[in-house]
DNA sequence: GACATATAGTTGCTTATACAACTATCCAAA
DNA sequence: TTTGGATAGTTGTATAAGCAACTATATGTC
């Protein structure tokens, strides 16, 4: 310690995310109190369905950081919630390709609107340079760890 | 959408926490490499021991935002690895004080260690002003919501 | 075409988180 | 001194992550 000043007490929060955490932890009150029966994994893999349907498990492993067991087990989940449908690829049957159903298409906009109310909620204080610099750092440290 | 111009894209690994979960699991390999028999959890809990021994599974709680279900498996889990003991408390029935053993003293060096080790790696190509501003934006996304 | 290898997905096991309900103890007010 | 509320910790249940081992299918090479 250290090559670039990363203070001690500071680094331990960094890596367990109490930030992440919280926003999560918000997020996921917030979709409890709107009767909305979805965990913050369960939207985080809708959420890369509404910007693109019909992907593979595959696809949603690498879109959303997880590893091929939690994807399973999630789109698991999705499907008893009737919230996607695995349909089998004709071209590689090997592949699954997830689709929302009607249902899930109707909870984009809700989920997304409390998302945005709860990111508002968290950045509220903190000028949009700095949340910019913020943003950048966090996907540089991702981009190095991948 | 947006009083202060969060770019939709990014708000979602905001949320989810993609770089902590890229560090975290870093040092998590770091431990495993090392033969250290430690889930980031637990060093985490072993982290706020090691700046103050003694403390109550509550201070536990609040020291490492977690809830007291968490930390009272984490303290199980650290007690059947003989890292940690529980010493009921003699002024107040109610609580356990939590004191380290030997062996999870000579832990602290190492650990620390692939952990400055890992924010390295993580923070690579990033100025200490930014990884500064990053670290102040994120403490008061914690504060206003925690 | 046969075979080795890679890829897509599933299952089993362990650990951790979140929430609710519970026990035990403490403390303060009547 | 009793009683009611607060606090410390535990347990049950559901969901999720990480890792290894597994099946099925695809693909490239001989």
């Amino acid at each position: 310690m250290s090559n670039n000043q990363f203070k001690r007490g500071e680094l331990y929060s960094f890596i367990t995310g109490k930030a992440s955490t919280a926003i999560a932890r918000r997020l996921q009150k917030k979709f409890n109190s709107a009767n909305l029966n979805l965990t913050i994994e369960q939207w985080s893999v809708l959420y890369h369905l509404w910007k693109q349907d019909g992907i593979s498990q595959q696809e949603l492993c690498n879109a959303s950081f997880r590893d091929k067991p939690s994807i399973t087990r999630l789109v698991d989940n999705l499907e008893k919630l009737q919230l996607v449908k695995r349909v089998p690829s004709e071209s590689d049957r090997r592949m699954n390709m997830i689709y929302l159903t009607k249902q899930a298409q109707k909870l984009q906009e809700q989920s997304m609107d409390l998302a945005n109310e709860t990111l508002n909620e968290a950045l509220e204080g903190v000028s949009p340079e700095r949340i910019d610099i913020c943003r950048e750092v966090l996907q540089i440290v991702y981009d190095n760890l991948k």
